[in-house]
DNA sequence: TTATCATATTATAAGGTGCGAATTTAAGAG
DNA sequence: CTCTTAAATTCGCACCTTATAATATGATAA
């Protein structure tokens, strides 16, 4: 029983870092467009601290992971559960 | 797009209320179990009104629905998506 | 080096959430 | 009706999250 009291854990940090519209919205583009913060600024048309926030808290649950080109920082998302739990909630029949 | 800014609203909404260790082991035990709030208190070793206000929190997402049994009030997972998430999660090989 | 672009972090204020204790509602039993 | 049991709600407090603005870091270009 402790191994699922582990699971409730786990999956319940991560829907806490799903539970907000723009961090939703910000894996929809990661897992369609380019990725990184400036792309999504535009895309989302917000703050580029919000975005920022809202990076890091999906970073800081390993859910994204970051990675510099030059310049730029792009994010993958890396996190197998959640790209699972992502494909149910785009598919187009839902 | 303004179909997926609903989706992202609403799949927003869910995770919020499965953000919670205490929800998600609710929704284990009312996927295997009995399911009336006294039970769950019992189970889950924790008060009648922390019960009551995480059924609330689940009921109002419309995740889960009452039915009244003579003197206890049952719950069931009525939410067709979130029933799909829950077996990502409880599945034996993750 | 300095200037600049891209990103991260911090500070603050407003609002939200979880919990325990106490109270209230609702249904059955007597 | 009253009593009891089951469940929901309310209140108060501590804590956490969010949005915004300001500041800091870090890499590149000149």
């Amino acid at each position: 029983m402790s191994e699922n009291e582990k699971k409730f854990e786990r999956f319940a940090q991560l829907f806490k870092a799903l539970d907000h519209p723009v961090r939703i919205k910000i894996l929809y583009f990661l897992n369609n467009n380019r990725c990184n913060v400036t792309n999504l600024e535009n895309i989302l048309g917000i703050s580029q601290s919000r975005v920022s926030q809202h990076l890091r808290v999906l970073r800081l649950s390993g859910i994204i992971s970051p990675k510099r080109m030059g310049k730029e920082i792009c994010y993958d998302i890396v996190d197998e559960d959640v790209k699972k739990i992502l494909s149910l909630c785009f598919k187009e029949n839902g």
